[in-house]
Order: C-alpha cells, then sequence, then structure tokens
DNA sequence: CCTCCGCCTTGATCCAGCGCAAAGCGGCCG
DNA sequence: CGGCCGCTTTGCGCTGGATCAAGGCGGAGG
C-alpha cells in the first residue's frame, strides 16, 4: 500500500500530513473478499472526512469512534443523513462526486478502501457486487423510514425514535453515552437543539429516561416506544 | 394475459381475478438484458399494487402513468417516498416483505418482474447486480437529498423544488400537468393540502407560474429557482 | 340542463416548535 | 485553584404552518 490509496484529496484539512503507510494491511470490506484489503487511517474529532464536491475518491469502513454525513445550504442549515458507528461504511455515491460532507463526531479510526478497486472487483465478482447491491438497498430503506420521521412525526416522537435507534446500535442495554452532540441530534432529526433539549427533559421528567452525564442516559425503553404509538 | 405471469398475492384488491397470460413477452428490465422480461399489467387510479407487510414477490417498471410509495402511520399521518413515472421501477425491497404501499395516481400500465428471478440473473451476471446496485445508489442519492427538503427547508422551497422537479421528469418544458392530488403532495412534502394550495397562490401571486386548471401549471423557472436560494 | 361529489382554495384561529436571551455546568488550560 | 469557553438547559415571546371551517369549481351522472 503507497501514496495513492491515502485518502489525500479528501483530506485538504491535512495537506501535506498524508501518512504512507508502507506495509500495513488489514481488515476487509467484506468477510470473504481478501482482493478488499483498508488502509487504517484515523480522524479527530470534527476533523473532515471529505466535503460536499470533491471527488469521491475512497469508501470507508468505521473501525471505532463515529462519524456523521450531511448536507448544508448556503445559509447553515443542515441537516445529517446518517450517524456511522463502527462497523459502518459510508463514503459510497451514485456518481463521480461526493453529494455528502462527513466529518467525525469524536476520534474515529477507519479504513480506507480505493473506490475504483472496489468497483474494479465488482465487476468482476458477483458475489461482491451483490453485497454492495444489498448494502445500497439497506441503506435506502433506511432513509425511507427517516423521510416518515422528519416528515411526518413529532419532537417528542422524533427523540423516542432517536433514541431507540442509538441504544439498538450501540449495544441495546438501555444505558449508553451519546456519541454527538445536541446540535447533530437537531440536525438529524430536522429540530433545533433547544427542542431536542427540551424533549429530553420532557422524558426524563415523564420518567421515560434517567440522564446522568449530558450525554449519558438509561432509557426506559418500554416507556419510551410508548411515546412513538407506531 | 393469464393466471401465473399476473402479481397475485402483491394485488389483493384482485384477488380471484388473475389472468395468466401465456405467452405475452414484451419489455425487459434492462435493455441488454433478454433474460429479464415483464408482463405487461394494468391497474386503475386509486387501486394498490401492494402493501405494506406484503411479501416482496415482484418488481416493476412503470409504463405510461404514475405510482406513488407512502408509509402511513396508524392515525394515518402518511409520508409519500416516491412518485415514480414511465420509465421508473419501483417495489425494490432490501428484506423479503414490502416496507411501503404503492398505488397508482392514474391508471397505469406496469410491466411485472419476478423478484426471484431477477435475483437469481443478478446472481449470474455481474453486469446486472452493477446496474441494480446503481440503482439503489440512486435512489439513495435522490432519498438524502428529500432529507434535507424534509428537515430544513420552508414550504415554499419545498414546493418550489417539488416544482421544479416534476417539471425536469415530464419533460423540462415548464408546461405540466400534475400527476397527483394536493393530498398526494402534501404528503410528499411533509406539509398540509391547505399549506400546498396557499403556497401555490402565493407563487401565483408573485409571478412565479401560472395555473390554468388546478392540476395545469405553466412555471417561471428562474423565478421558481430564486425561491430556493441554494 | 341541473345536482352531487371530490378536489381545491381561502379565511380565521391555534399551537408546536423556533429564536433569542440568559443562566448552569463541566472540562481544560494557565 | 480559578477563569474561560463550549455545550447544555431553561424561560419567554413569536411565528410558520397546522387546524378548523366555509365556500368555489368542475366533471360525472341523471
Amino acid at each position: 500500500m503507497t501514496a495513492e490509496m491515502t485518502p489525500t484529496t479528501s483530506s485538504p484539512a491535512r495537506a501535506g500530513v498524508r501518512p504512507v503507510p508502507a506495509v500495513v494491511h488489514e481488515g476487509g470490506l467484506f468477510a470473504d473478499c481478501p482482493e478488499l484489503i483498508g488502509t487504517p487511517f484515523t480522524y479527530a474529532r470534527d476533523e473532515e472526512v471529505y466535503g460536499e464536491g470533491e471527488e469521491a475518491e475512497f469508501v470507508y469502513k468505521v473501525v471505532g469512534g463515529a462519524v456523521c454525513t450531511y448536507k448544508v445550504l448556503s445559509d447553515g442549515r443542515r441537516q445529517i443523513t446518517g450517524f456511522h458507528l463502527a462497523g459502518d461504511l459510508f463514503g459510497f455515491e451514485h456518481g463521480a462526486v461526493h453529494r455528502h460532507t462527513t466529518e467525525a463526531l469524536a476520534d474515529t479510526r477507519v479504513l480506507v478502501f480505493s473506490r475504483a478497486q472496489i468497483e474494479r472487483v465488482a465487476a468482476g465478482r458477483v458475489d461482491v457486487a451483490c453485497r454492495l447491491w444489498s448494502l445500497a438497498a439497506r441503506g435506502l430503506g433506511h432513509a425511507q423510514d427517516h423521510m416518515l420521521l422528519l416528515g411526518r412525526r413529532s419532537a417528542v416522537e422524533r427523540v423516542a425514535a432517536f433514541l431507540l435507534d442509538v441504544d439498538a446500535r450501540l449495544g441495546g442495554t438501555g444505558r449508553f453515552a451519546l456519541p454527538m452532540t445536541r446540535r447533530d441530534i437537531a440536525d438529524y432529526l430536522g429540530l433545533t437543539i433547544e427542542t431536542v433539549s427540551r424533549t429530553l427533559s420532557q422524558l426524563e421528567s415523564e420518567g421515560a429516561l434517567l440522564r446522568t452525564g449530558s450525554r449519558d442516559v438509561a432509557l426506559r425503553r418500554g416507556q419510551i416506544r410508548r411515546c412513538i404509538e407506531v
């Protein structure tokens, strides 16, 4: 693995820093696919992985930490389209260019894959192509659920659904630390930080959850679920 | 058109009607794919193609007319996730079951494909699998744009964006007949029918469009675009 | 031709969530 | 240890869009 596998153009914030791992090879995109090996890389909290409009040269798999992908309007309104935690892939695009910005919510370790190589392998291995199809289809299903949330759900329903979702992705124990700020949650749910904060307070006052730190919550999942009703 | 090629379980409303086309074969899923031939079929206005929760046995390609796919909450709130016009595919799901309901907005002609057969072909032909991946990825991109609209855009921006989108899909002439009702538009844009109606009136009063019939509009596209500003 | 029925528009009022402002509350750095 | 800074919470008034309530309008059927 040489210089060209390192995300250079994708990390303008790091221009000139580009570590070039000489021989590190670990972790594949898919378990059964030794052709697709990613290069380990890390991003610090708030660091941008790639920006909207940049050439979509790499695809990433989160090893540890968390990132979010979002779109922004010129006046600053932002919509987060997804949070990606350990094990998740991100950076796939339909066209040649990234249609999102992605940044790290915390210090994050990723594996970087060359998109061109993935496409080369996909063009030769039906199982890989189907795997990629499946991934995109799963993402589409999730996006459609989120449209329902953004278009038709109330603030309490949004926050409740969000908490259950994060809990499930973080082990499903009912206790976890939110890996993102209130602003991130708000921009994901189509609300303001104040509304998110007020809604959490309301849920707490109803006994549906307990906050220890501002990021740490323990859910009464039955009660949270009842906030959603369908 | 006779019994077994007809979407039976997918059209409960038509249980017992099942025509069985013996030899009708025309129209492929993809131009270069003679293995995937669809069966022509029609749905009347308001007819359901398939319902949420039903087994996802078929995939459809619109030949003429229009359908929409949507999700509903138990209290009736509805979110339309997409309109599908001539040439569009719909009915793909990630799992075994439809996660949407689809119904015809007008009398609609479709080609019906067996999902199992598509998957069989995809498993053997890399080009088909990549094509399907590409379709899903395109759909995902569109869904993400729509999330931004639902989460962060004002009513005028939503309606303006919608009008430009429909115009583009209907030929891009600036004059067209909306193939859906105000309710459908509202449920797509996350608004109410009253807001959609008022917003159209507002745009008309600003000279951004002209309505001839309630469904017929002529856009001043420059002015409409200015309503969106990024 | 008239009537009925859906769809659409418009007006009036309401309210969930927004925007602003200010005060807590850690954590980090000097 | 103290002060600062960024994140979060909370209060308060505002407002965009929802909701409620009439009409208008056009196409289908008698």
